[in-house]
DNA sequence: AATCGCCATT
């Protein structure tokens, strides 16, 4: 179970979702966006004006007289008619229609009919204005966010709590949390403009996207003594976040908090505790909470249905995945998308990927949306699995769907070409991503670096590095083993050990295979006594061998004819329970057929094979 | 009467 959990820790840690910038640096602390908002604080200490009076007429009609919008295309013929008729409908049918536009993401479409609301003589309000901000913040364009500020100025209109909530999460949507904080205590100071639930709940989640539990935290304390308490959402918030870093003990404690304050949990809270103790296997806990939801009457939804069948599939219980979505089916609940990409993600995990496949052909047959991460999934499934041919014909036939392949597809197929020796298709296509606009990230590059380094290639793998260096890419000791064992193996030892000394200084730490990789290449190079004062220097910097580092040094020892040596280094890793490998042990096999082992070292040998 | 906040996948 302890194994379990921490592979679990391991593979959460690696991989955040909603944690778009977790350690991230934040690029944009001094832009001239921040003098902008600085000016336009002079709002929040004006007087509030009267409230202009309504000039709503009987000619208007609620909203539920019009036709009801799903796509960007009705929503467009309705403004088109609306715009033709006399007299004009009021700002608020407009307002209606930019709405439910921004609702379905297309930010940019309702920017434009912000514009033709404009050429139509069409006074925008508060309202309007206030999607027009949230538009900009989605579209990463806080600078444009910012400047729809001077509308409100040149129009009369004041802007309210929505608009400063609104520009707090375009802040925090583009990391710049320092201006986010800093607007919502001017918010606090002035006066005329208290932080409501959403604003704090705004902040909360932003604290929480970063990691930073501590900051939500210690916010939502402050919430509980002042006059805006905080609510389900809130809470759930946190929850959620606690869940994401695995701290579901402190997750649940804050659950029985709020629950003893009578707000009573949803059935997001409940998929937020359930997908923590599903990371951490605990499948009974999971059990637990879904029948006290269902005692609640709180019922799962697809989203929990989701979160069982994802998690049991990442820990290779496919089988069960399928049963719960047969549960899911028995109950009326449709799979979804992510629930067919999920299981999809199980069967190519296991290797089986004709399953995978099936899964595929089973979504487009029922007519479920099939995304770019259907995608990525299945092809990501062939080239691990070194079918890079069926990988390139998904690829050609996403493309053909108009569906655009990202980062994460070309990572992928990078990835599969190097797996099978064709490093130059690989740089290939690494040309070709960028040549679409897909920029390649670390993982990217790291993999390229490991297929250019076992085809030979190592100058182009260090001029790659230096574009890594160049671009400001988070350079971890993943990539640094990489070329260590590049070079070692290219027994250019001393440019190795030169990268390797230089680690301390770009404030990485060796891990046990950094050391290993050195040991092994020090070997190579025939500089054993060197890899053996390694071998102790790793360990009295907290970093115990294992059982590979104990290979590496004895076959190295045995190669260098420094048997005896060998001999004292097998009872070492045989007292910490590690075991030889096999061509460790072939080597040994070889010794003991030469007679050149000691008899008296027979029995030490022998456990160790 | 319309705008802002909470849950799932590569």
């Amino acid at each position: 179970m302890l194994k379990m959990m921490m592979r679990n820790i391991a593979a959460s840690s690696s991989y955040c979702t909603s944690r778009r910038w977790r350690g991230m640096p934040c690029l944009h602390s001094n832009s001239t966006v921040v003098v902008l908002a600085n000016d336009y604080f002079a709002f929040l200490h004006s007087q509030p004006s009267k409230p202009i009076k309504s000039t709503r007429t009987q000619l208007e009609q609620p909203v539920r007289n019009s036709p009801k919008i799903t796509t960007v295309e009705d929503a467009f013929n309705v403004f088109d008619r609306m715009l033709q008729m006399r007299p004009q409908p009021s700002v608020v049918r407009f307002n209606q229609i930019l709405g439910q536009v921004a609702k379905l993401k297309h930010y940019l479409a309702v920017i434009s009919l912000y514009n033709q609301m404009g050429a139509s003589g069409i006074r925008p309000d508060v309202c309007t204005l206030n999607i027009l901000i949230n538009c900009y913040c989605h579209l990463n364009q806080m600078g444009f966010s910012l400047s729809v500020l001077g509308k409100f100025f040149k129009l009369g209109l004041e802007p309210n709590v929505l608009t400063f909530t609104t520009l707090i999460n375009g802040f925090l949507l583009e990391n710049r949390v320092v201006q986010a904080v800093e607007l919502f205590n001017k918010m606090i100071k002035a006066g005329n403009c208290q932080p409501n639930v959403f604003t704090f709940s705004t902040l909360i989640k932003g604290f929480c996207m970063r990691g930073d539990n501590r900051a939500a935290i210690q916010l939502l304390r402050k919430m509980e003594e002042g006059v805006c308490k905080p609510n389900l959402v809130v809470y759930s918030t946190i929850i959620d976040s606690l869940c994401k870093d695995t701290l579901v003990d402190d997750a649940l404690n804050l659950f029985s908090e709020m629950m003893s304050k009578g707000i009573a949990p949803n059935v997001i809270t409940y998929t937020s505790l359930i997908h923590g103790v599903c990371k951490l296997g605990e499948w009974k806990e999971a059990t637990r909470l879904l029948n006290e939801m269902v005692s609640k009457n709180i019922f799962p939804n697809v989203f929990t249905f989701s979160v069982l069948v994802d998690t049991l599939c990442k820990e290779g219980m496919v089988v069960e995945a399928e049963c719960v979505v047969e549960m899911m089916i028995q109950r009326d609940i449709d799979p979804n998308t992510v629930t067919y990409n999920s299981l999809m993600d199980g069967y190519c995990l296991r290797g089986e990927i004709g399953e995978a496949q099936k899964v595929f052909e089973l979504m487009l047959s029922k007519g479920s949306v099939v995304n770019v991460v259907s995608y990525n999934t299945l092809i990501n499934g062939y080239c691990k699995n070194k079918k890079i041919d069926d990988a390139m014909m998904l690829f050609l036939d996403m493309s053909h769907k108009g569906l655009v392949p990202n980062t994460i597809t070309y990572t992928s197929l990078v990835g599969g070409f190097c797996k099978v020796g064709r490093i130059d298709d690989a740089q290939k296509f690494f040309f070709k991503m960028q040549a679409c606009g897909q920029l390649p990230n670390a993982q990217t590059y790291s993999i390229l670096l490991d297929g250019l380094c076992k085809n030979r290639q190592l100058s182009r793998a260090m001029q790659l590095f230096g574009e890594m260096e160049a671009k400001k890419l988070d350079i971890d000791i993943v990539i640094y083993n990489i070329l260590i064992e590049g070079l070692c193996i290219a027994g250019k030892i001393e440019s190795a050990r030169d990268l390797f000394c230089g680690l301390s200084s770009k404030g990485l730490r060796p891990n046990v295979r950094t050391y290993t990789i050195m040991i092994n290449g020090l070997c190579i190079g025939g500089l054993t006594s060197e890899a053996e004062n390694l071998l102790v220097e790793m360990e009295g910097k907290g970093c115990s061998p294992d059982g590979c580092t104990y290979n590496a040094i004895i076959r190295g020892l045995i190669s260098n004819k420094e048997t005896s040596r060998a001999m004292v280094l097998i009872q070492q890793m045989v007292e910490k329970g590690l075991s030889a490998d096999a061509s460790t042990t072939e080597l040994i096999v070889q010794l003991l057929s030469k007679d050149e082992v000691d008899p008296a070292l027979l029995p030490l040998i022998k456990e160790s094979l």
